[in-house]
DNA sequence: ATGGATGATTATTG
DNA sequence: CAATAATCATCCAT
C-alpha cells in the first residue's frame, strides 16, 4: 500500500516521454499512428514483447539485433533513467550512514595494541629489551613480557590472515558481481550508477563480517591482558628489608602517616620499588592499622623499639668518644625492653 | 586444600 | 589529584 503510492508518486513524476512508454500500453498503438521515430519504437516495443513466445535461438538471434539497433543506446538510457528514479526513491534511504562509533571504538583499541597497526618485526624486540633494562627485574618482566609478545603476535598473524581472506573474498565477490552485471546491462537497463551501489551493498556485507572478526580479535586481547599483563596475578610479595624499612618509617610517624612525594622517593629508593608501590603499601597499611589496630599493636610496639635502639645505636655511635660503656649498655636496655614488649 | 596476609585495582569522596 | 574503602588475585604458612 504504502509502497504502492510511492512508486506511483514517482512514475507521475517522470518525463513525458517516459510515462507514455511505459506507463500506458495504449500509448504504443498511439504512437504507431504517428511519425516514423515513434514507428521505430513500437517495432523495437513490439519485439521485446514477442521475445517470450519465442524459441532460443531465435530470441538469441532477435537480441543480437536488438543489441545492434540504432535505438538501442537512446532507449537503454532512458530506461536506466526511469529505473534510477523509481527504485532509488523506493530504498534510497539507508545509504551513508555514519561511520559506527562501535568500530571506531574497536579500530583504536586495535591500533593501540599494536595489532592492526604497522608491522613491526624487530621493533617489538628491542622494546622487550628496552622495557626489560629500564625495569627494575630484567629478567622477571622480560621473560614474561615476551610470552605477552609472542602470544600478542599470534593474534595479530590470525587477525591479518583473517582479515587478507576476507577482503580478498571482497574484491573477488565484488569482481564477479561486476563483471554479472556488465554482461547483463547489455541486455538489460543497468546504470554504471546502479551497479556502484551493488558494490557498496556488498562492502558493507563484508566490512559487518570484518567488524566481527575485529570484535573477537579485541575479545582475545582483552582476556591475553587480563592474563598477562594485570599486575595482581603475579604480585611478589615485598622482600623482607623493604617491609622492614616501611613498617619503621609507617610506626615512627604513627601520628601522621603520610610520607611526603620527597619521603616516599627515599623510600623507593630503599626498598628497590617504585613510587607508587610505596603509595600502595601506606595505603594499604593504614587502612589496614585503622581497621583492626589491636592485630597491629605487637608489630607497633616492636617497630617502635626497634627505632629506639637504632636511634640510640646512632647517637652511641656519635659520642662513643665520650662514654662508651654508657652507651653500650643503654643498647643493651633497649634490647631487654624490645624482649619485654613482646611478652 | 585453605585461610589469612598482602600487593594492586577500582570506585568514591572531598 | 590524593586518600579511603572495598575488592580482587595471588602468595604462603599450615
Amino acid at each position: 500500500m504504502d509502497d504502492q503510492t510511492r512508486m506511483m508518486t514517482g512514475l507521475t513524476g517522470l518525463g513525458g516521454l517516459a510515462q507514455a512508454d511505459v506507463g500506458d500500453p495504449d500509448s504504443v498503438r498511439k504512437q504507431q499512428s504517428l511519425g516514423q521515430p515513434q514507428q521505430d519504437i513500437g517495432d523495437i516495443l513490439q519485439q521485446i514483447m514477442a521475445i517470450t513466445d519465442e524459441s532460443l535461438d531465435e530470441a538469441q538471434a532477435r537480441k543480437h539485433a536488438l543489441n545492434c539497433h540504432r535505438m538501442k543506446p537512446a532507449l537503454f538510457s532512458v530506461l536506466c533513467e526511469i529505473k534510477e528514479k523509481t527504485v532509488l526513491s523506493i530504498r534510497g534511504v539507508q545509504e551513508e550512514d555514519p561511520p559506527d562509533p562501535q568500530i571506531m571504538r574497536l579500530d583504536n583499541m586495535l591500533l593501540a595494541e599494536g595489532v592492526s597497526g604497522p608491522e613491526k618485526g624487530g621493533g617489538s624486540a628491542a622494546a622487550a629489551a628496552a622495557a626489560a633494562a629500564a625495569g627494575g627485574s630484567p629478567t622477571d618482566s622480560s621473560i614474561e613480557h615476551s610470552d605477552y609478545r609472542a602470544k600478542l603476535a599470534q593474534i595479530r598473524q590470525i587477525y591479518h590472515s583473517e582479515l587478507e581472506k576476507y577482503e580478498q573474498a571482497c574484491s573477488e565477490f565484488t569482481n564477479h558481481v561486476m563483471n554479472l552485471l556488465r554482461e547483463q546491462s547489455r541486455t538489460r537497463p543497468i546504470s554504471p550508477k546502479e551497479i556502484e551501489r551493488m558494490v557498496a551493498i556488498i562492502h558493507r556485507k563484508f566490512s559487518s563480517i570484518q567488524m566481527q572478526l575485529k570484535q573477537s580479535t579485541c575479545e582475545a586481547v582483552m582476556i591475553l591482558r587480563s592474563r598477562f599483563l594485570d599486575a595482581r596475578r603475579k604480585r611478589r610479595n615485598f622482600n623482607k628489608q623493604a617491609t622492614e624499612v616501611l613498617n619503621e618509617y609507617f610506626y615512627s610517624h604513627l601520628s601522621n602517616p603520610y610520607p611526603s612525594e620527597e619521603a616516599k622517593e627515599e623510600l623507593a629508593k630503599k626498598c628497590g620499588i617504585t613510587v607508587s608501590q610505596v603509595s600502595n603499601w601506606f595505603g594499604n597499611k593504614r587502612i589496614r592499622y585503622k581497621k583492626n589496630i589491636g592485630k597491629f599493636q605487637e608489630e607497633a610496639n616492636l617497630y617502635a623499639v626497634k627505632t629506639a635502639v637504632d636511634a640510640a645505636n646512632v647517637s652511641a655511635q656519635a659520642s662513643q668518644a665520650n662514654s662508651p660503656g654508657l652507651m653500650a649498655s643503654l643498647g643493651g636496655i633497649m634490647s631487654v625492653c624490645c624482649c619485654i614488649s613482646l611478652l
